[in-house]
DNA sequence: GCCATTCCTAAACAGTTGTTTAGTTCAAGA
DNA sequence: TCTTGAACTAAACAACTGTTTAGGAATGGC
């Protein structure tokens, strides 16, 4: 046997979780699936929503761990190549091969709780999302200067929906034809896109605000 | 009584589906919030899928049938007048007062299905999800001309994404402070940012491809 | 050999869930 | 007045669900 019980449990728990959500994800399912017992997934994980919390920290928070913000963000970087950057950043922690992108599975969980999200999610929230929005808004008002609330709010979407939407409508998207690749070039080339695309929107901003 | 009890029912089902999702809301739940029987439910409403259906039809059907395509684009208008159009199309249908903005737990509702869509959705989604893909592609294709599908993909998702992620990532965006409000004023300043800022991204592509 | 620990299972339990059945109330039409 | 049909309820049903209990291998240390 090359993968212990507790992994097959993980790995059929992770698919079902992602097909169906956690309430109708039962834990006979899992266990049909991964060919244990219904007593060892609560030796294992306590209880069922242990389970679930496991696997929130396990895939998307050593995926997002894998890609923290320092690494992009450096010191010195004037704010056209720490825009870039944080685009970056966004782009490889979601669809990137070392990011969520590895497996279809990941996406559709984490697009879960973004739209809805749970108690079990709060600590990946406020450890790596809640980060990655301040620092996107802190940029962008390095940008285009003292803005009305609203206004912020317009821009930040302009720039954060370009590289959530693939990740988030992948159900949509691929259902009307349009696929999103998930290897290290076709990465790097959205997030080129979307920087590109956003600088000369936000150039835009200033000659009209001039 | 003001309201009769099937609409007591539609409304109670309405927000403890958009909250809580289709699984983990009981018909009991209902019930209790609605005051009426277990068995009044499937009396009006056939069984919990029935009910389900009839809200999606009522709810996101009607808003959106009052938001017509053709009521937006018209035979003759230019690439340009066509971009802004659609981009009005989707505020309105989506965050708009008429559209799903008038209600929250409309936005939810639909948010829920646009990451992980039920067999229910599968109608809606043919008759106003994908025309409204389509004619947003056809359009960013006259726009940019003759490109490979990848990045035809890359700038129709620049300018979907800028629409549909103040919609999908309500809950992410309302814990961080920022909102979005949905008045008629509101939404058309958005649709005209939107416009302003994908035009000039849009540009850019031609420019780099001369 | 014996013991302790880890990994694992079958079976039972108590509560919940969607659905159905049988019957009641009540207003309108003949 | 009688009847018919729509709106509604209480109660029961059968299936499902998360969790627990009691115990069975198997392994490694002493």
């Amino acid at each position: 046997m090359t993968q212990t019980a507790k992994q097959r449990i993980e790995r059929a728990a992770l698919q079902l979780f992602a097909d169906k959500g956690f309430r109708a994800t039962t834990i006979r399912d899992i266990c049909a699936k991964s060919g244990v017992s219904v007593a060892l997934v609560h030796y294992h994980f306590k209880n069922k929503n242990g389970l679930y919390q496991a696997l929130l920290d396990k895939e998307i928070g050593e995926a997002f761990a894998q890609h923290p913000i320092p690494a992009y963000l450096q010191p010195g970087m004037g704010p056209e190549e720490r825009l870039r950057q944080i685009i970056r950043l966004l782009l490889n922690r979601l669809i990137g091969p070392e990011g969520l992108g590895r497996d279809r599975a990941r996406v559709r969980l984490m697009a879960r709780e973004l739209t809805a999200p749970s108690p079990a999610f709060e600590p990946l929230f406020q450890r790596h999302i809640q980060p990655m929005i301040l620092t996107m808004v802190e940029i962008i008002r390095d940008f285009v200067g003292d803005q009305e609330q609203a206004e912020l709010m317009r821009i930040a979407t302009s720039v954060a929906g370009q590289c959530l939407y693939p990740f988030l409508a992948y159900e949509v998207m691929q259902r009307s034809g349009l696929t999103v690749a998930h290897t290290v070039e076709q990465v790097e080339r959205h997030a080129e896109h979307i920087y590109q695309f956003s600088l000369r929107g936000l150039y835009g901003l200033k000659e009209s605000n001039a």
